[in-house]
DNA sequence: ACAACAGTGTAATCTGCGTTACGGTTACTT
DNA sequence: AAGTAACCGTAACGCAGATTACACTGTTGT
């Protein structure tokens, strides 16, 4: 009786779609709750309604959830990191802004646990992993170099290898939070304590970055 | 019959301290090879010989076998890695070398494994995890904390707080391999990769850090 | 209304594994 | 040499969970 039905149209909820995302979210839930192994394929249903039947039909099996899960939760959480910056702010305002937003987005507890698990899971699944670490930071990266481009042809940082040299910086913002919330999962960095680690990656690339290209 | 048997010595072999070094080994074995909840205690003893009652007689069950496991695991990998460093190098080179020291001893296939399996273990043995994660850079962070002042009181850089400058160092030298190596469990960076790594690490450091003590 | 089909619930199957029990064997002590 | 404690093999217990089978009930399209 419907008469709308748009042809090309799957993320849009038929029955199939609604029961779909119900079995995506509660595979989330239970999976970043008790690892890969230990997350039970029954809980799953339990948490989403519907039934184990139509899971494995949608499914295939745990493997096949797992994997469509984390591709969906990959999708969600590069999507939005596409950072609005306007290409002529200032170079020093203009990093801090783009790594806050990096880092915020990379302390959710959503984002921390997906990390963890894919680690742990990186060997059973390793397109998955090598993927998911890939998508990710790629997009903001390249986003990063271009707007480093910029700056450089505005005369105010002195670059060689643009790339390379968003490289240094995410790592530089990131590595202390990311490693120490792989191993404290009860960790979870305040604003107070994004801003400050960006702001120290800042003033160390800026004064640093220039050493590279001499 | 053996008139030798040094009193505190607990760690040379009694009957006891083989059939347990025995178990440790085959369990990091198979641990770090199926990880933990896919590793089987029948296998261990498969390959270490022995028998399952005294495995359990020896550490309780898997999880005490996993907790020693780790145990002596970080004990072997933190102990080489006070790092000769006579305290009058110049910085540029006793960084470098500092930091090549740091990174062949991470990027060990089994450092780099135990690495991976901690984090995903991280949420089932959060005190394992922390101290995992804790003592091992603790020492060779201050001792650079340490090499980093007597190079500031000669002269060399001018730093403010030696053991954030410490740390960050070691977070821009091993940032990029530590998380490459999670997610793509077969990439092993070779010597001239680390050389290279830590190369640009030092140069970025060397110009950035004195503008964190403005 | 009626066939075709996707979704539902429940139970049964099958497998693997942690853990314990136990009777026999070995190695050290005195 | 006798005694004691640790060690060995193997089998059994109990459980949990992935996967499959089956009989049913709604929904969809014509």
């Amino acid at each position: 009786m419907t008469d709308q039905d748009p042809p090309g149209a799957e993320q849009d909820e038929g029955r199939a779609g609604l029961r779909r995302a119900a079995f995506l979210k509660a595979a989330r839930e239970v999976f970043l709750e008790h690892g890969y192994d230990n997350a039970s394929m029954a809980e799953i249903v339990r948490r989403a309604g519907g039934s184990l039947s139509t899971l494995y039909a949608q499914f295939g099996g745990k493997k096949g959830l797992f994997e469509a899960m984390v591709d969906a939760r990959v999708e969600e959480l590069t999507e939005p990191m596409v950072v609005e910056l306007s290409a002529h702010t200032p170079i020093r305002e203009g990093l801090q802004r783009i790594g806050e937003r990096f880092m915020a987005r990379l302390s959710e507890p959503d984002a921390l646990n997906v990390f963890r698990l894919m680690a742990g899971q990186a060997r059973t699944f390793p397109d998955l992993a090598g993927g998911y670490a890939r998508r990710g930071p790629e997009r903001i990266r390249s986003a990063l170099a271009a707007y480093l481009k910029d700056r450089a042809e505005a005369g105010e940082v002195r670059i060689e290898n643009f790339d390379v040299a968003a490289q240094i910086f995410f790592d530089l913002v990131r590595a202390r939070m990311a490693l120490r919330t792989l191993f404290e999962p009860d960790y979870h960095p305040s604003d107070a304590d994004i801003r400050e680690a960006v702001d120290r990656g800042v003033r160390v690339f800026l004064g640093g970055v220039e050493a590279l290209a001499p």
